[in-house]
DNA sequence: AAAAAAC
């Protein structure tokens, strides 16, 4: 296991590319590689397994995407007759918005070459997909559940795979996934090279990676976990009922264009996106209960700017690439900090500016401690003072009502702009240590965790959450 | 406390 220097800023026409990559990547306007491209490519075209971390929006698809593509057009596989086409690349992604970026970019960069790619995931006529297969691809970009419909269709032969990747490691390997990878892993050849690329990778989830990688290099940019330092974090103790004209008001006070408010679950997003829309925002909704139809139509209207606010789940957290996005709002603390990094992380890309607000209640105290300890930073947070405070009746019958515009402006608020302490001293108790305080411990991990030993192992331990809310000071809801 | 991923 072998750590390696911080690379020079470096051009991608000094790397040893085959002319129509570099071709391609000219055509996408790519110069320059950045941190985590200059130190990868070259470990990658080595062949070497690599367990990729770097910051959200620093372009890790290019990073392993481009070098395949080099050693796939080097590295011809002798024992297979060119004329049978079979799978040799496979990358595997956690949502199909995310798989299919993927390939776009995937083709951008083989657009040049003799390679072909497709992309499968669920939700969609699996015809198309199958006829594709059957044509003969190289590269294949899936989502787990569809993929495995088309290896037991046997619409697909994965044995002759060289290449895996996996996108947005860290979820590819949580309980929710591992049973489908497995499976797909499976039915590859041991003897290949693997990828793992994530922003965020916790002690647990490297060690368990460990035993999908062969004598692996890590490539990390900067402190896995970390969220890119152009991001302005703001949080706000709020009521719940305050929520929405929240951040109402600072998508008027700040004129932001556009912006991702994340909730947690579907029919909250739902509902959310409908209040929205009725407050005459352009709104579109994004969650796994709309139709797969509706879902890249929600997120294409988006990326052309023709709504201004998309309401998204967790399924928007990670990956997807939405340019110049100058603002995130957090309308329900997530569950996993995590999903923080990821989800703050479609914003301030590419080293664009951007601010993510998350809203923040008494009940998410734990929550806001665990994004704490994993981001090692200290969280403020600021009170909102709303322009309309009026009682909360009248309030409601103002927004329920058409005309608008008679509402009183006031000047911006300075609470908006400086961080001031918390005004509700139940913020303020510290928070227990956890898990994550443990040191990355890389080099002893592959010591240290021999082979996985059942899914036990790795789930985090449940931390102490009496002590956070006061000593039980809270009652227990009867249902929990 | 949820979401995601197959039909």
């Amino acid at each position: 296991m072998a750590d390696i220097e911080p690379a020079p800023p470096a051009r991608f026409d000094t790397l040893p590319l085959d002319a129509k990559l570099l071709r391609a990547v000219a055509d996408s306007g790519y110069l320059t590689m950045t941190p985590i491209q200059a130190k990868a490519i070259p470990i990658v075209l080595q062949g070497r397994d690599v367990m990729g971390a770097a910051q959200t929006g620093t372009g890790k698809t290019a990073a392993f995407s481009i070098p395949l593509l080099q050693r796939m057009l080097k590295h011809e596989n002798p024992s297979v007759s060119p004329a049978r086409h079979p799978v040799r690349a496979l990358v595997l992604a956690p949502t199909r918005e995310l798989a299919d970026q993927v390939a776009d970019n995937v083709k951008k960069y083989a657009k040049h070459t003799q390679l072909r790619s497709v992309v499968v995931f669920g939700g969609v006529d699996m015809k198309p997909q199958t006829a594709a297969l059957k044509a003969g691809v190289e590269v294949l970009i899936a989502t787990p559940g569809r993929l495995l419909d088309h290896i037991e269709a046997k619409n697909c032969v994965l044995n002759q795979v060289e290449y895996v990747v996996l996108d947005e490691a860290d979820r590819m390997l949580d309980i929710g996934f591992l049973p489908d990878l497995q499976r797909i892993l499976s039915f590859l050849p041991k003897a290949r090279q693997t990828l793992l690329f994530s922003a965020t990778f916790s002690p647990e989830i490297k060690r368990l990676a460990q035993s999908y990688l062969q004598d692996p290099i890590l490539v990390e940019t900067a402190r896995p976990n970390q969220t890119a330092s152009t991001v302005e974090q703001r949080f706000y103790g709020v009521d719940d009922d305050d929520k929405r004209a929240v951040i109402r008001q600072i998508l008027k006070d700040r004129a932001i264009r556009q912006a991702i408010v994340f909730g947690n679950s579907k029919l909250g997003v739902a509902r959310l996106a409908r209040s929205f829309e009725r407050d005459g925002l352009r709104t579109a909704a994004l969650h796994g209960d709309k139709s797969q139809d509706e879902r890249l139509k929600s997120l294409d209207a988006f990326k052309r700017g023709e709504v201004d606010l998309l309401v998204a789940t967790d399924v928007a957290a990670r990956g997807l690439d939405i340019a110049d996005l100058p603002a995130v709002f957090n309308f329900d603390v997530p569950f996993n900090a995590e999903d923080y990094v990821h989800r703050i992380g479609r914003t301030g890309r590419a080293g664009a500016s951007g601010l993510a607000v998350t809203l923040v209640t008494k009940s998410d105290a734990r929550l806001v401690a665990d994004i704490e300890k994993l981001i090692k930073r200290k969280i403020e947070l600021d009170s909102f003072e709303l322009d309309n405070d009026r009682p909360r009746f009248e309030r409601r019958r103002r927004e329920e009502s058409p005309e608008r515009e008679d509402r009183p402006q006031r000047a911006t608020s300075p609470a908006l702009r400086a961080p001031v302490a918390s005004a509700d001293p139940f913020f303020d108790k510290p928070y227990e240590a956890s898990s994550r305080d443990e040191p990355p411990a890389w080099e002893k991990a592959k010591a240290a965790a021999p082979a996985a030993k059942g899914l036990s192992s790795y789930i985090k331990p449940k931390k102490q959450v009496a002590a956070l809310f006061g000593g039980g000071k809270k009652p227990a809801p009867a249902e929990s």
